[in-house]
RNA sequence: GUGAGUGUAGCUCAAUGGUAGAGUGUCGGAUUGUGGAUCCGAUCGUUGCGGGUUCGAAUCCCGUCACUCACCCCA
């Protein structure tokens, strides 16, 4: 069998699941724009520049994991792996900045990642995020957080946890990782082999280590909340003072570290236990140095993506949400243009409606009508027509009258 | 990139190395204006693909591909 099947990684999203997809889209834009998020839309590919100017060319992202090719021109594209970086470049390309006020954008679309598949894992998926520009109030920075947590509470996930960091600025950070290097050099002899490469790359993935010796060493490593300069610390707890006005519940977590390297400041994650090993359902923070570095104005920024096939993996099984159907039988072939008539009529009242152009008699039309989920069946013959007239048939109950066409209208708006 | 598990009918799954089956679905029928239930009948396969061992392979071995889960990384 060599049929062609969808590429690994990919998959198809039908009923009764796309319905869950149409109530999670629906839920954001309508929550975000009580936020004054303004709808972007970037293209799905942009220069592979944007992305290893932006994201970090050491990040695992850019290093293994993007789509690029080339195109016709030799120009070299890439499927967009995350959303952040072109919706900055749009407001900088556009001058977004002069024109539109409050500068804050939400997005829904699918991202590329060269990953191995897994559970909540897939090489084409869809996120959702949001970016808000020029305020750098951390009041800001918490209102993102309770509209992440809200948001997901209100389409039905409780079991979530936020987990908050501040990773620091160019300011502190770079003299912490020199702090965190030394450190863990000195005890290099106890970390794993993927641990002491970590040392000159990232250290602050030792962290991550699940093995018992590093869990250990890493333990006694110097944390950057000790070292965080004085406006990243004020930042932090003004941060944290407002989310509980606001009622919001997190854990700090001092290991918590981001894959884009674009993160200052703020760093958030919410995670769910319910998704196997990728638990992370949304995760974001703060990016103030991004837009002068892409050659815009300098300008501070925060923002976050959700994996939506991850919340879609909360959401209950729904009924399959069919709206209610009305079947339009013919007794006859004779009586075909009448119920094409008639079908036309209803929909354009609004009601969905379904014939069987192929129906060879009632009985197969009426077993047609069962398998579409009709409410009501209303049937056409020789009968019908001469008084002009049209018999219904309630589906569920069985019940069926026979009225005339012109109570057609009023009979369904009492019964439909 | 690394590891483990699984690939049999549209779907869910059986079959000690010895004729590939069941349920479900689909289609037809149980007399001519009526579905679901029941009954009867039909349809359904290169056992993922390619090699090897064997008189004989869905079954054992090797390779390959796909799916699933985990590592890694992330949403």
């Amino acid at each position: 069998m060599n049929e062609i099947k969808a590429p690994k990684g990919t998959r198809d999203i039908f009923a009764p699941e796309i319905q869950k997809w149409h109530n999670l889209e629906n839920a954001i834009h309508a929550y975000y724009k009580k936020f004054l998020y303004q709808e972007i839309r970037t293209p799905i590919f942009e220069h592979s520049e944007l992305f290893s100017r932006g994201i970090g060319s050491e990040t695992e992202i850019v290093q293994k994991e993007m789509y690029t090719f080339s195109d016709k021109s030799d120009r070299s594209l890439t499927l967009r792996p995350e959303n952040t970086a072109s919706v900055v470049r749009a407001v900088i390309e556009n001058n977004l900045f002069e024109t539109l006020s409050p500068l804050r954008f939400y997005y829904i679309g699918s991202m590329f990642r060269y990953d191995k598949p897994q559970k909540g894992r897939y090489r084409q998926f869809q996120q959702f995020g949001v970016e808000v520009f020029a305020d750098d109030s951390p009041q800001v920075d918490a209102e993102v957080m309770f509209s992440a947590v809200d948001f997901l509470k209100k389409i039905g996930i409780e079991a979530m946890q936020l987990e908050l960091n501040s990773v620091g600025c160019p300011q502190c950070r770079p003299d912490y990782l020199q702090v965190l290097r030394k450190a863990a050099r000195a005890q290099e002899s106890r970390l794993c082999s993927d641990c002491r490469r970590k040392i000159d790359g990232n250290p602050l993935r030792i962290f991550d280590c699940k093995l018992p010796a590093c869990a250990e060493v890493a333990a006694s490593l110097p944390l950057i909340s000790d070292h965080l300069c004085g406006e990243c610390r004020d930042h932090f707890a003004a941060v944290r003072e407002t989310l509980s006005w606001m009622n919001v519940s997190f854990q700090l977590n001092p290991r918590l570290v981001r894959g884009l390297d674009y993160y200052t400041k703020t760093a958030f994650e919410i995670t769910s236990g319910q998704l196997g090993a990728q638990n992370a359902l949304l995760g974001g923070g703060r990016y103030n140095n991004l837009i002068q570095e892409l050659g815009g104005p300098d300008m501070a920024a925060i923002g976050f993506a959700a994996g939506m096939e991850r919340i879609i993996l909360h959401l209950e099984q729904l009924e399959p949400a069919r709206p209610k159907t009305l079947f339009v039988a013919y007794e006859d072939p004779q009586w075909l243009a009448h119920a094409v008539q008639m079908a036309q009529v209803l929909r354009e009242e609004g009601y969905p409606v379904y014939l069987d152009y192929q129906g060879k008699n009632l009985k197969k039309q009426f077993k047609k009508a069962d398998r579409v989920a009709a409410a009501f069946t209303l049937i056409l013959a020789e009968n019908e027509i001469q008084s002009g007239s049209v018999s219904i048939k309630n589906m569920v109950n069985q019940e069926q009258i026979k009225i005339s066409l012109k109570e057609l209208n009023e009979w369904l708006k009492k019964n439909y």
